[in-house]
DNA sequence: CGAGTTTGACCAGCGC
DNA sequence: GCGCTGGTCAAACTCG
């Protein structure tokens, strides 16, 4: 399954002569394989989203993803834990310039071949390092806008590697690059629509 | 030649 | 204090 989030160069669907299906229908991106995961974001999820945080049941409907595209990532999030878990240290212990203070930080659990996902924002890869008890690498990779420090983390999930778990942390301080000649499109999925394929959002491989 | 990637080293936090 | 682990740096390397 290959996932596209606005970025004309590699969307197919930004063809002015195409019409882009609705976001997360089966063709687009399978619903069910896009789920915040982790005890830990499990909150994060319900703020970001509106869905309702029923014990731990992964929220189903109304997906934002404009909160992907503008880079505005469960802002408030974690900002009263981000001491423990959003350690922004150099090796002299100093906060590094450029970095952001306050690190929301969201997690995505997709079902893709692929680890990295198109989300309209250039990435610049600058670590890998294994994990324990994981036989996948972990990836890390910070946006390249200027002076923008929001930072990704890829890493296959460990029980199956056919989902990929992307970790956003930070708020852009720019606009995707692809904002400048997207049509702005809302893309925020909600029980409006109707179910294109639900059998669909359950298997798609 | 510039931009991006790779990869080993370094550092800090944490648990024992 | 020591070892393990996660996160980051930066030089070397690759690619267009």
């Amino acid at each position: 399954m290959d996932m596209y989030f606005g970025n004309p160069n590699s969307n197919p669907y930004h063809n002015n002569n195409i019409s882009p299906p609705p976001p997360f229908s089966s063709d687009f991106i399978n619903l069910s394989d896009y789920l915040v995961l982790d005890d830990e974001h499990q909150e994060c999820w319900s703020q970001s989203t509106g869905t309702e945080s029923s014990d731990n049941k992964a929220p189903s409907t109304t997906i934002d993803i404009n909160v992907i595209n503008q880079g505005l990532i469960c802002d408030e999030i974690e900002t009263s834990t981000n001491n423990n878990n959003n350690m922004m240290k150099r090796k002299s212990g100093v906060m590094k310039e450029n970095t952001v203070d306050v690190s929301p930080r969201v997690t995505f659990r997709t079902r893709s071949q692929l680890e990295i996902m198109d989300d309209g924002y250039k990435w610049r890869k600058y670590g890998k390092k294994s994990v324990k008890n994981s036989p996948y690498p972990r990836n890390y990779y910070k946006c390249s806008g200027e002076r923008c420090g929001v930072k990704k983390r890829v890493e296959r999930d460990r029980e199956d590697s056919s989902y990929v778990l992307t970790s956003y942390e930070g708020v852009h301080n720019h606009e995707s690059p692809c904002n400048s000649y997207c049509t702005p499109v809302s893309l925020v999925y909600s029980n409006e629509w109707p179910q294109q394929n639900p059998s669909a959002t359950s298997s798609s491989n």
